[in-house]
DNA sequence: CTGAAAGCGCTTACAG
DNA sequence: CTGAAAGCGCTTACAG
C-alpha cells in the first residue's frame, strides 16, 4: 500500500495536520517537527494523493487545452507552448483533441473535462456554442484561442491577421508587383475574414485597384491551393504574384505553378502565412508571415492562471505580432537575406 | 457553488446513494428513481466531482505522457495517437514536456505527475533511472516508448529499426548502387544501435563490403547531417549513396550536396528514417522509412491500460513494423511510384 | 430496491 | 507550535 499522510504522521511522532503543515510550508511549525517529517517522508517516498487534496482545496491544479482532432503542426506547437507556460506555474496540462462531431459519448468526456480542471484553453474550432456556455456556468475560466470569441465575455488571443497580411502584400507591392492575387480561406476558420481584410487594405494603400476575378477560395488545406492556383493561372493577364491565405495553401499553388512550368518567383511570385516548418524547405523556400504559436500558447496560459487566481480585469482580445520572413518565394535572392535554415 | 450529489439527491428526493448508483448504471435502481435523478441532474447541470470521485475509487482515469521538452514532430504525433487513443478509451491525457536537467523543482512536478495518473507513458530519453524506479515503487504502471528500457522489467514499444534500416539500404543496393555510405546517430538515441546494425546486415545480405570511411556520425539534428555529408563528399572515391539514420539528417545532407554542385539523386542518391513532414516537400522528394507514430501512441495507451486493469502478462517489447516510401531521392523517378503529395 | 453510515486522504479553522 | 475534529464530495458494503 502507498503511504498516506497517517503513515508519515505516524513515523515521525506528529499529527496529521503537523505533517500537513510542513508540506505545504506553513511558517509555525517547530523546527524539530519539520525536520523528523521531512525524514519521514523521505525514507516512506511519501507523495500526498492528489485527489484528495483537490477534493479538500477545491483545485486541482491542472489546466487543459482543446484542439481540433485532425490538425496539423500549428497545434503541437500551440500544445508545447501551454505545456511549457503551464509547468512554469507549477499546473499540469491536460490535453483533448475534439472531433467535429457533435453528441455521442466523446462530448460526455469533454463536459467531464470541465470537472478536472481549474481552467480551460478552446483553442478548437468545432465547438459548439452550448459547451463553451455550460463551461462559464460551470464556473471555469477560460480563454479562446486563434478565432474571435462568439460574445465579447471571454478572453481570447490571436495573431493580428491584418496587419500580418498587409506586412505579406505590402512586401510583394514593394517587389514591384500589379496584379497580386489572393487565395482566401474559408469563412469558419475565424482567421480568414481578416486576411483578406489585410489584402484589401495593402492594395488600397498603395493606391492599387483590386482585381475580383485575382480572389478565388480554398479551405486552408494544400489540395485547396493546388486548384486556386490552377484557377488564378487561367486568367489573362495572369497574376504576377499570389498571397496566399495560409503555408498549406502557398505550397500547394507552388506544386500547381511547377506543374504547368510557371517558374517561382520568375513568373509568379508566392507568399504564405504562418511559416510552418515546410515553408523552409519547400523549393524555393518561401516566404511568409510568421506567427510566434509557442508564445501564444504561453500567454493563453497567463491569461488563463490570471483569472483562475480571480482576477475580474475586464475582458481582453489580445493580438500577437506577427513577422515577416523573407525566403526566397517572393523573388527575393537566397543568402541576401536570414534564411534560418542549415549552414 | 456548483451543485453536489447532495443537491442532486434533495431534488430528486432520494438518498445520495441511489444518485450516485444511477449515475454509475448500477442495475438495481427503480425505474421511477432513474427518471427523478436524471431530471434533476438534467435540470441542475450537474457534473461529479473528479476529486471526489477519483478519492473514493482511487483512480483518476487520467493517463499521462511524458516527452522530451524540445522535440520536434515525431512527439506531436506521438502525443496525437495517444491522446486518441486514450480518449477512446475513456481516459484523459496528460502531457509533461520533461527538460534535461534533473533536480530542482521541475523535477518535484514530475513525481506529483505520479500521483495524478493511473498509468505513465515514457517517452523521454532523458529521465533518470531513479525516476522509472520511483515509478515503479509507486505502483503506477508505465511503458516506455521509442528506446530499450534499462532491464526487461517494463513494457516498451517501438519502431523495428533493424529491418526498417534493412529495406532502406536493400533497395539502394537494388538501385544498383555499391559504395553506400552511412550516417548514423549518437548512441544516447537506442535507435542508433539498430539503425546502424540494419545497414551493416543489408550490405553483408548483399555481398557488399562495409567501407568504414563512409560511416560518419551525426547526431539526428540537420546540421550534423550537413556536416557529416561535407565529410563524405571529400572521400574519394565517394560514396554514389548515402542512407540516414533520420531524415533531419538526410535533409542536412542534401542541402549540403546542393551546396557543393552535386546532384541527388544524380550524383548522389540518399534515403532517411521517420518520414517527416518536410521529407516529401525538399527537392527532390525524400526516400524513407515510415513508421506509424500515432499508431505507436495508440498502442502504448492499449498496453499501459491492459497494466493499469490488472494485466499481469509476461513483460512486452513491442516492435513496430516499418514501411519503404518511395520519393525521388533515392533515384526513383517522379510519377512512377506513389507520393503523398498534392494533386 | 433503498438509505444511513463509514471511509477514501487531504486541509484548516478551532482550541489549547 | 500542535492536535482533535470537521469537512471536501464521492462510493459502497451493510442492513433492511
Amino acid at each position: 500500500m502507498r503511504p498516506t499522510i497517517h503513515t508519515v504522521a505516524e513515523r515521525a511522532g506528529v499529527s496529521i495536520a503537523t505533517v500537513s503543515r510542513v508540506l505545504n510550508g506553513s511558517r509555525s511549525v517547530s523546527r524539530t517537527a519539520v525536520e523528523r517529517v521531512r525524514r519521514a517522508v523521505g525514507e516512506l517516498g511519501y507523495l500526498p494523493n492528489a485527489s484528495a487534496r483537490g477534493l479538500a482545496l477545491s483545485s486541482t491544479g491542472t489546466l487543459a487545452v482543446i484542439f481540433p482532432k485532425l490538425s496539423g503542426p500549428f497545434f503541437s506547437e500551440l500544445i508545447r507552448g501551454a505545456e511549457a507556460g503551464a509547468r512554469e506555474s507549477g499546473y499540469h496540462l491536460l490535453i483533448y483533441g475534439a472531433s467535429t462531431v457533435a453528441g455521442g459519448p466523446q462530448d460526455r468526456m469533454l463536459e467531464l473535462l470541465a470537472t478536472k480542471v481549474d481552467g480551460l484553453i478552446l483553442a478548437s474550432e468545432n465547438i459548439c456554442a452550448d459547451y463553451v456556455q455550460g463551461v462559464r456556468r460551470w464556473g471555469v475560466p477560460m480563454v479562446v484561442l486563434g478565432r474571435e470569441p462568439e460574445g465579447s465575455y471571454v478572453d481570447s488571443i490571436r495573431p493580428d491577421n491584418v496587419s500580418g497580411s498587409v506586412q505579406a502584400v505590402t512586401h510583394l507591392i514593394e517587389h514591384g508587383y500589379r496584379r497580386i492575387a489572393m487565395i482566401t480561406g474559408r469563412g469558419v476558420h475565424g482567421h480568414a475574414g481578416d486576411r483578406e481584410a489585410g489584402y484589401r487594405t495593402a492594395l488600397q494603400d498603395h493606391g492599387l485597384r483590386l482585381h475580383a476575378e485575382l480572389v478565388t477560395q480554398g479551405s486552408f488545406d494544400e489540395a485547396s491551393g493546388y486548384e486556386a492556383m490552377q484557377r488564378l493561372l487561367r486568367q489573362r493577364p495572369a497574376p504576377d504574384a499570389v498571397f496566399a491565405a495560409n503555408d498549406e495553401m502557398a505550397i500547394g499553388a507552388m506544386a500547381a505553378a511547377r506543374e504547368r512550368g510557371v517558374g517561382v518567383p520568375a513568373d509568379v511570385a508566392i507568399v504564405g502565412f504562418d511559416d510552418i516548418e515546410p515553408a523552409r524547405y519547400v523549393q524555393p523556400p518561401l516566404t511568409t508571415i510568421h506567427q510566434d504559436v509557442q508564445g501564444q500558447g504561453r500567454i493563453a496560459v497567463q491569461m488563463l492562471l490570471a483569472r483562475v487566481r480571480g482576477s475580474d480585469a475586464v475582458v481582453e482580445a489580445r493580438l500577437i505580432s506577427t513577422t515577416l520572413v523573407i525566403r526566397e518565394s517572393c523573388g527575393c535572392r537566397p543568402g541576401l537575406v536570414h534564411n534560418p535554415g542549415v549552414g
